[in-house]
RNA sequence: GGGCGGUUAGCUCAGUUGGUCAGAGCGUCUGCCUUACAAGCAGAAGGUCAUCCGUUCGAGCCGGAUACCGCCCACCA
């Protein structure tokens, strides 16, 4: 126990400590014991790029929540913490540097001119320079990151933290690659990729993101070579025709029958084209005759192999015409654009200028529009690394949750293309091939091979791509925990229990760890895949930089609490759905964060009066390390209040334990919130207040403190895993006599022992809505400042008992001078007759002070909420068929409620009566 | 083009197997500085659960359609 509690609750004094607290106890280290059972899980790796934005702060809070449950449980869990290298995103940061510092003397320089010369500084400093930057800018954000895990109270073991181009992973990533390519799952060719002429780099389908923007469609006429007219093709994109070497037409488009197998000649170029079939033309679409541009289109790439056209490269890696545009060599692709619709225009063969809406496919990081091109690449063979990943979800070895998200991985894995993983950057993992300068020959090995295996030359060159970076975050799961050496941590943490990871990486991420992990442990990576919701503003916009709407973590956490924020989310999160998030979320939670800390408070507070002796024996009381809080007393030998709040506690515990087993956060939030505050705050505290602000007689412990004690800590272990940082406080300033070192290492159960009391839940709820019902009564009645006297009535004799037994309770809560019982029913009396439940009345003795009309008022609104309830009890009741077909426990429960209205509803019609008529 | 989600109190949202589910927080109104807490306490008002049709004895809850809003996927010249 410590000094004095502080008056106010700050939680900046509170938090920092504990966060370097826990880690200086190095409290969330997993035990070596292997025979405990262990829960693991491996944080999705936060880019190193950036500092951590309001949705990792979301997703670390889950998997917090899930951890330090787990942990409660007694598990030996294991959270690994890291990051994540971020090839792509990494060294545009570092150029976009590099290009300000350059350009430091030039105020007006923006944002794309530090990249473009930022871009052009790295090739001037060269690839060793260059990735020496890398490190360094590392070094620095890997550090950011890890401070504000820290302060979020994240309880990872960071004796674990990998980065996923540490040295040993480096190696699994080699080892990964070798073996694919050994297999034959990793193939070099070239093929169509999407080409980013800005980050001058091939990438993947994922990585481009379709856009919705306005353009046009032109037709273009093309004669035919025999000088029989011509046949009009439409194309959005008129520059990629000077690569054109065909036109289709559907084989079964009766228009273009006659066109099959003859010639035009391509505009501008002059170049010969055959007129193809191809059942890939929509006829329906444009004029049904399409231009065919191998070298730079997907679909035509496809064709082109079917027909056995040539590809001819006309725009080159930095979107300008290569020497193939013949007059257009060197312009960029959109001058070219511009110069060949004048052209073409000059020529009379432009037909047609329509405006079209079509949908471009830009680069993810800078947005530029990607062009579909041919290059030498690395690819992923994905169809047999696929399939076993689909069938361990359909199967439910693994499991997607929320359940739609099953669908929409089973869907996106059943249509899976080969993957680019070549990138044409320099911060990444380098691919681990050689070329032959004598013979061309290409060397995939895990070391530096000496010679060319098949010419025996010895002039090696080094690939100098690298992966994209998701292949290694692919192995994330097995590679932090040793892979491919067989550690004990790969034997007892794989696979990982969860994953939790937003719906955005879901294909760049979780659908490839599934795969190599099924290719490499010959397992799942983890049994289960929690997608959290997407965190958006107030107006449920995106959070985004450029839009400002970012809420900064440690801004928020500063002001409030890491606490509330973490509770804020953690309410705020039911599954499926986006997470519309605001400041004015995170302050009614600190207020709720400042109440626990209050109720403790007035428990320390009055726990100082008490003699010394006495709060050791109420420390040495406490509970049981490992099993929890021991009976105090038989349940018959408990009071009311006690019964009722111990029945509460363990009702609460196992809602909680239900709601995170099934990641419904804001479930278990919500009922955790409500029990502390509305049941224990509001009403058990309220209730035993005299017994514990009383100075004890005799040398024996109250047992209202030994139940009081015992409930707050079990409340503070329930609330932990939402807000760490108070709870632990609270519970090193309680009594305790645990070993444990951190309430984070108690046990979350403590109420097994007992059961759910309904008895005792519906005796005190008799007593508490009896004072509910003398409350609104004085509030009624204007008597809020007074305290009147009252009578209570009731048919049941236990029922009076009840209230006799606890009539000091009730004259204190309600505000009531003093009660009288009897079992007359309080018909004759005037007026302030109020109903409590079926077989209770109060009213309060004040009539001098009754107002008739406002009570009128009041009986009528009851008597109109009570006839609405009755109609259509009534109509149920009337009916043959309910009365047939539903349950029989329905059918009972119907009848009884309608007697209860019924009756409800007699004793109000006498009561308005009571009041005589109204006025005219 | 395909798929998914949303539409419940002034605002932001809960409501897992159809029968006390019409809820919470914030906001509003009333009365209280009752010695744990005014970041609080005690009360109150406020919604034909988007619209229509259907299934059922019974539907925010299941099915279909419509209207808005949002998201994802896509090789739509």
């Amino acid at each position: 126990m410590e000094a004095e509690i502080p008056k106010v609750y700050s939680p900046e004094s509170i938090e920092p400590r504990w966060a370097r607290g826990w880690i200086e106890q190095k409290l969330y280290r997993p035990s070596d014991n292997v025979a405990r059972p262990r829960f693991c899980l491996v944080i999705p790796p936060p880019n190193i790029t950036g500092s951590l934005h309001m949705g990792h702060m979301l997703e670390h809070t889950e998997i917090d929540i899930i951890i330090r449950w787990r942990r409660m449980h007694g598990e030996d869990v294991l959270w690994l913490p890291g990051t994540d290298h971020a090839a792509i995103a990494t060294q545009m940061i570092v150029e976009q540097e590099l290009g300000r510092e350059a350009l430091k003397d030039d105020p007006k320089a923006t944002k794309s001119d530090w990249r473009r010369v930022g871009q052009s500084e790295r090739l001037k400093m060269g690839r060793e320079k260059f990735l020496e930057r890398c490190w360094k800018w590392k070094e620095e954000n890997g550090g950011t990151i890890r401070r504000q895990m820290e302060r979020l109270g994240a309880s990872v073991d960071w004796t674990r933290e990998r980065f996923t181009m540490d040295p040993a992973y480096v190696r699994a990533v080699v080892e990964v690659f070798v073996r694919l390519y050994e297999e034959g799952l990793i193939y070099r060719g070239k093929y169509m990729v999407n080409w980013c002429p800005r980050c001058g780099t091939a990438v993947s389908d994922l990585e481009v993101i379709h856009e919705d923007r306005p353009g046009h469609l032109w037709t273009i006429r093309y004669p035919c070579e025999d000088g029989s007219g011509y046949i009009s093709v439409a194309t959005t994109r008129p520059e990629t025709m000077l690569g054109d070497t065909a036109v289709a037409v559907n084989p079964l488009d009766e228009r273009y029958r006659a066109a099959v197998g003859r010639r035009v000649v391509l505009p501008l170029l002059g170049r010969v084209l055959p007129v193809i079939a191809d059942s890939f033309v929509d006829p329906k679409l444009g004029t049904g005759a399409v231009k065919v541009t191998p070298a730079h289109d997907p679909n035509d790439f496809a064709i082109g192999e079917r027909h056995n056209l040539p590809r001819i490269e006309v725009i080159d890696e930095q979107a300008r015409m290569t020497a193939e545009a013949g007059p257009y060599q060197g312009l960029d692709r959109y001058k070219a654009r511009e110069a060949v619709l004048k052209d073409l225009a000059d020529q009379g063969l432009l037909e047609k200028t329509e405006d079209y809406q079509l949908s471009v496919g830009t680069c993810q990081r800078c947005r530029t529009i990607v062009e579909p091109l041919l290059s030498t690449q690395w690819f992923m063979k994905m169809r047999p690394l696929s399939e076993p990943a689909i069938r361990v979800v359909e199967e439910g070895r693994i499991r997607i949750l929320p359940d739609n998200y099953r669908k929409v991985y089973l869907d996106w894995m059943g249509r899976i293309y080969d993957w680019c993983v070549s990138r044409q950057l320099w911060w990444g993992h380098r691919i681990p091939a050689w070329h032959c300068d004598a013979c061309s020959e290409v060397i995939v090995a895990r070391g530096t091979p000496i010679a060319c295996p098949k010419c025996k030359g010895a002039a090696l060159r080094a690939e100098t791509d690298t992966l994209d970076t998701w292949f290694s975050s692919a192995l994330w799961p097995f590679a932090t925990l040793g892979w491919p050496e067989a550690t004990a941590d790969l034997a007892r943490f794989y696979p990982n229990d969860v994953m939790i990871m937003g719906f955005d990486i879901l294909f760049f991420w979780g659908a490839r760890m599934i795969m190599m992990g099924l290719k490499f442990m010959h397992d799942v990576p983890f049994r289960e895949l929690y997608i959290h919701a997407l965190l958006r503003d107030a107006e449920r916009q995106k959070m985004s930089k450029t839009k400002g709407n970012v809420l900064d973590p440690l801004e928020v956490t500063e002001k409030y609490g890491t606490d509330a924020v973490r509770f804020a989310l953690a309410i705020s999160a039911p599954p499926g759905t986006d997470i519309a998030f605001s400041k004015d979320k995170v302050e009614s939670y600190r207020a709720f964060a400042n109440k626990i800390w209050n109720a403790a408070r007035f428990i320390l507070m009055n726990l100082e009066k008490l003699p010394e002796p006495m709060r050791e024996q109420l420390a040495s009381l406490q509970p049981i390390p490992g099993l929890g809080v021991e009976p105090v007393a038989a349940p018959e030998h408990l009071a009311l209040a006690d019964r009722w709040i111990y029945s509460r506690l363990y009702t609460v515990t196992c809602q909680m334990d239900e709601a995170l087993a099934g990641y419904r956060f804001h479930e278990a939030a919500y009922t955790i919130y409500h029990f502390f505050w509305h049941e224990f705050c509001d009403w058990y505290l309220e209730w035993v207040k005299p017994e514990i602000t009383r100075t004890p007689e005799g040398n024996k412990v109250p047992p209202a403190w030994i139940n009081l004690t015992r409930i707050f800590q079990a409340a503070l272990r329930l609330l932990h895993p939402f807000m760490p940082f108070i709870t632990e406080e609270l519970w090193h300033r309680a009594p305790r006599a645990g070993p444990e070192p951190s309430i984070s290492v108690t046990a979350f159960r403590t109420a097994t022992e007992r059961a759910s009391d309904p008895v005792s839940e519906g005796q005190f709820n008799q007593v508490r809505d009896l004072i509910v019902a003398a409350r609104n009564a004085k509030a009624e009645m204007g008597l809020q400042t007074e305290k009147p006297s009252a009578q209570v009535a009731s048919d049941d004799p236990r029922t009076l008992e009840l209230f006799r037994a606890h009539q000091e309770t009730i004259l204190r809560l309600a505000g009531l001078r003093a009660l009288n019982f009897t079992r007359e029913r309080l018909e004759a009396e005037v007026a302030g007759v109020r109903q409590v439940n079926q077989d209770t009345a109060l009213r309060l003795l004040h009539e001098e002070r009754v107002d008739a009309e406002a009570e009128r008022l009041r009986l009528e609104r009851e008597k109109q909420r009570l006839e609405q309830q009755l109609g259509p009890l009534e109509k149920q009741l009337g009916n043959d068929a309910f009365l047939s077909r539903a349950p029989e426990d329905v059918v009972r429960g119907a009848r009884q409620r309608h007697a209860e209205l019924t009756q409800q509803h007699r004793k109000l019609l006498e009561s308005i009566e009571r009041l005589g008529p109204p006025p005219a």
